[in-house]
DNA sequence: TGTACATCAGTGAACGCGCGTTCACTGATGTAC
DNA sequence: TGTACATCAGTGAACGCGCGTTCACTGATGTAC
């Protein structure tokens, strides 16, 4: 039953990949390792060949579900003036299609606050990924000294990031709507 | 054993009360009705003379903490001139102490991504919480027209939530810092 | 006001279940000569 | 280049454990007369 190097290599980032959409969608502690290893075709006997542990595939399927978000905001931003940069970052953050599609979305948004309580690892993968999102927004503000961008970024990401999870709980749809309509337009105003 | 209704009325609201502070703790799926009767003074098996599920006190012990919260911030803003009160609430709720202690904190920030995932009956909870929340931080608001202001409420709702969020995960302390206080200056720039 | 009985708050054992982790096993892949 | 052996990806059963929930039991409280 061995699989080659190449294979094997292959097979675990499918894992990565199904266990990125898992948790981002049932929460850490609501994904089991069988569902898990299920969802990558796979049995859950094999996951140790792979990780040392669930909380390591916590932090690289974080760090996985951050990178692939951050192509895509750059992605959005590029080839655009500054200002329509921040634009098309902030409308493809706070879309209707983002808060009703965690498993795709935003992992800090999806899970901030189990990822808030976990190990310090974690939470420095986290960290990393922070970073990278803010400095994404802080790039789009034109005319404007580094620094300055830096803090307004992160203030952004707060906001963006609140706005999204509130607007997931709330059960009033046109509520929800709202508060994704205003922070954009918040956002906007300030660039 | 049988106690009188007023005790057991008692005890009921001593086991909301640990709940609030346990889930926040150490999030809902993270703690056993067995940890929360026991930080309550009780053994499990008592658990369902008070309660038909773990879903029903999950609901009642947000509710709670999020009344408790309200209460607090509510009378930070008291008697202070419009300008003042909200300096009042946005300086409690992006305190360092706050961060640092989510147990006695906002349970939105604590449980956000897990109530988000949450039956709709936690969520219709939470949002009469987030509703009640918002229309302290607006009524704070002076000389703007009650929608203005709402608006306006609701997007400090998300920068709060979402700063605290990502300070209690950021590994950095400093870092950690320097989001509270950059929000709190932006949220005091736009009163 | 006193008595007999029903109620029920709280205890502690037990239920089935799914969890994270370990293990013996398989057979194809990788390596040493 | 071919052969013999070690490695290890993946399977599926098993481990101990804690979970949410149920239950028989206790004895004080509440109620009916």
């Amino acid at each position: 039953m061995r699989k080659s190097k190449q294979e094997a290599a292959v097979t675990r980032q499918r894992i990565i990949k199904a266990a990125a959409a898992a948790f981002r969608k049932n929460g850490i502690a609501g994904t089991g390792l069988s569902d898990l290893m299920a969802s990558a075709g796979l049995t859950h006997g094999g996951f140790y060949r792979h990780f040392d542990s669930k909380d390591q595939i916590v932090t690289e399927a974080f760090t996985a579900a951050a990178e692939s978000l951050a192509q895509e905001l750059a992605a959005a931003a590029s080839r655009k003036s500054p200002p329509r940069g921040l634009k098309a970052i902030v409308e493809k953050y706070l879309a209707a299609a983002h808060r009703d599609e965690p498993a795709d979305g935003c992992p800090v948004a999806a899970l901030g606050s189990e990822i808030a309580r976990g190990d310090e690892r974690t939470r420095a993968a986290a960290t990393l990924a922070l970073l990278k999102f803010v400095e994404i927004i802080g790039s789009q503000f034109d005319k404007t000294r580094p620094d300055v961008a830096r803090r307004r970024a992160w203030i952004a990401a707060a906001t963006m990031i609140g706005a999204v999870t509130i607007s997931r709980i709330v059960t009033d749809s046109e509520l929800s709507a709202g508060i994704l309509r205003e922070a954009e337009k918040q956002l906007l105003r300030v660039a």
